[in-house]
DNA sequence: TATGAATGAGCGTTCATTCAT
DNA sequence: TATGAATGAACGCTCATTCAT
């Protein structure tokens, strides 16, 4: 019985969630009021504030939501430590499938702006990345050890240009369409492969 | 004397201009309210209306502004269009200097949110934009011409992935200190070596 | 149920109008605040704006109220075109203790201000006279058919002349009080007998 | 040497006092700005306070002045008692150029609704118009001594409704044009000897 | 459990008035 | 005497949050 409950009341916050998404996406996460939330949901404030403490609450789970899709990322390269040149060669066509997803780049951006006033978001956003950061540095180390990899790139500059990279692509995305993905995988492909020899 | 007025006048734009600025990176655009720039102009929301029509004057005004960097990049890049390579060797330690600033790289992300749901930041932004875009669409199809550069490379690709990196180093240093600026501009170095030969 | 509700939104969005009236009456259009008239009304702006879009939308409503009492007269003309001077003759009474009110009185002299400068306003108070003109010139040709009216009066100036006396009659109540209605209705009646024989 | 100074600053007052008419004319007096006034009188705001003590003391000041006309037509009634009916057939064309001129009515309607809420605005008016009431009741009873005028109109309510009357067809000039002055003199004159006899 | 009416602080902006120069 | 830069209270309005029902 108890667990039913359970089950319900997580129904409900992962449908205010969804909900929330699509109307930061639509609208801006500042632009969108808790009204216009609450409608999309088909919940009243009271409901939605039953289940979220505050708007804030609600921006911070998505924040956290949002970092599934990194860990997916994280999970791959660790499997794959001992040449993460050919990791990232055959990962690449599914990271720009997702980061260059309309959905996902517009999101990505609302969390970026609203880290740079909300330390909570801040904070959520640079955990993943640290662990991402790891990721990539142990990497790097352990394909040099095996001899994949140069050992004249330092793993932490060239982890950061690596996500910068990414970041900038993910970005560039929400605001101009991406004309051609195929040419912009292969040519991402062949930099890759220029850099990480 | 008339022109003594004049350049007071200019002077107190520029200073409410600086203010904004400060007040849009501690507290980004949309939570910064009028009173709190004008506390930090140490000006009266009277004063502050006398020098700009509105918080979208200045918001657009300080765009414009940010706008002179990416300027100066592009007429570097138009007077050395025969090998964008050895361009853009010597020009990535001023390119970073710049885009690694704290301050500029915290504005660019807060136009970058503020585009979302502003028409006229989204106009100034994609404006300069296309402008960088050409320019260095330009400077590799000649470089490619003069056989500075390999022909394999499309051009379109090459500028979005170098402007996305760019961009992406730039998001990053916004939230993370760059430990070793000179290490980033060698790497960088290497990158663009590997990747514009 | 949902009847029970549309009641309560539509006797609050009464009541608004009405704590308006009193306010614009008291204090003018212009110089009457929405703090004022939320304070009045015993209502949070918050919620006064879930009645009402806007003040102008208030000044609107209240103006098209306010026409009502015009649209009384005009029904009571049409109804009886083919002698004027003998409707006006049985109307006066009612036209004097309408007009005379101090409310509508004061309401109209606001009206008429606020039309100078909000054009919305100007339409909605042209439109009714626009009405009540085709309405009064219609009956006096109409009455100059039927030999009830001298075929010497100029309809069109004749119903100016008319709702100019109206006009101040109305507009001179709202600042001195008029001494004896009876006297009022009578003298206007011996008027209109002379003038509409 | 007093003199001429006392003489510049009546000047200056008139001078700022024309400004003004023009601009309240113009854009309404609640709707027009002290600085849009200062532009209109090419004087510095410092100065038009130096002139007058507030806004509403040029809007009183004003209304004093526009009570001349008003005067005008009082001496002229009463240097013509003992025939009133024959004293307004006679002054019809000039009250009627006078009160039908579209700046007076605007500005007419202008203090009727400043003197909803500014009780000075008010008793200038009504101080004026206590003048033209007895100026009328005076002639309206000498006419009746002399048997000028039926002996049966009450000399209040008679005076009541001819200054109505003008009230009503000056604020109806202000929003619609008279097609013909000529018609509408010729009418009134003969309302005026139909009632007046 | 569920609603949505209600709150009120705070938003961007204006303008009558003052005062340093 | 004359300027116009400067003030700041108040404007119409919004929206995250609460609470009576």
């Amino acid at each position: 019985m108890s667990s039913k409950k359970e089950e319900k009341h997580t129904q409900r916050r992962k449908e205010i969630l969804e909900a929330a998404e699509r109307c930061f996406i639509k609208r801006g996460i500042h632009t969108c009021s808790m009204q216009q939330l609450c409608e999309e949901a088909k919940l009243s404030p009271g409901q939605v504030y039953r289940y979220y403490e505050s708007k804030e609450d609600i921006i911070l789970t998505l924040a956290e939501k949002e970092r599934e899709a990194t860990r997916e990322l994280i999970r791959f390269i660790d499997s794959n430590q001992s040449n993460i040149g050919a990791a990232m060669q055959s990962a690449i066509p599914y990271i720009i499938r997702d980061i260059t997803d309309g959905s996902y780049a517009r999101m990505t951006l609302e969390f970026v702006g609203e880290a740079s006033r909300n330390k909570a978001v801040a904070d959520t956003l640079l955990n993943i990345e640290e662990e991402l950061l790891e990721s990539f540095n142990c990497a790097i180390t352990e394909s040099q050890k095996a001899g994949t990899l140069a050992r004249s790139l330092d793993p932490e500059t060239t982890t950061a240009l690596l996500l910068s990279l990414f970041d900038g692509v993910s970005g560039r995305s929400a605001f101009r369409p991406i004309k051609d993905k195929d040419k912009l995988i292969a040519a991402l492909q062949d930099w890759i492969k220029a850099i990480l020899s």
